[in-house]
DNA sequence: AATAAAAAACACATATATGCTTCATTTTCG
DNA sequence: CGAAAATGAAGCATATATGTGTTTTTTATT
């Protein structure tokens, strides 16, 4: 028996890939790495990358924690 | 053999706590009830109790549509 | 008080965000 | 060019947001 798992994850949410790049676009002001970000945010590594890529859909406490980290208010973010 | 499910859900943060209370100052000045929003947003009415009630992490997309439904910017609700 | 409307609370299945790890690709810089 | 840094990508387990109901409690109105 052969089993599969297939995960498609395109998110075709513009609002989810308008606050990656946004969140790109201020990361990269900053001067910071993805990897700076994340340890500032206390978050992985990886979940940054697949917000700012638009892959995922972020929680309220995930974009709380990274508007922390980049020091600007939660509204900045959108 | 018994078995138990238990799942206690008490969210700490203030920010989910925060955004739940103006989401509901928002509702209430709109003159909406909990399922007039719920059908505008489509989302389900159990969601915007929830989430007004800060007991869960909202998503970007359903911060979202609940901006939307209530028409105004997300800045807004933060 | 009685009724209706609104909100809370509950249960449960499913989808998916998160956390963690590893590897591949691209970019940067000597 | 070659090495290092940065980012992309992928896999997987787990936690939890979501979606869909039902039932109970609270609030408002007559």
């Amino acid at each position: 028996m052969l089993h599969f798992r297939c995960v498609i994850n395109i998110k075709n949410d513009e609002v989810i890939k308008a606050f990656g790049r946004r969140l790109r676009d201020l990361r990269i002001s900053t001067g910071l790495s993805q990897e700076q970000l994340a340890n500032e945010a206390e978050i992985p590594l990886s979940q940054v990358g697949r917000i700012e890529r638009g892959e995922i859909n972020p929680t309220l406490s995930s974009i709380n924690v990274l508007a922390k980290a980049l020091k600007v208010d939660i509204k900045e973010l959108f």
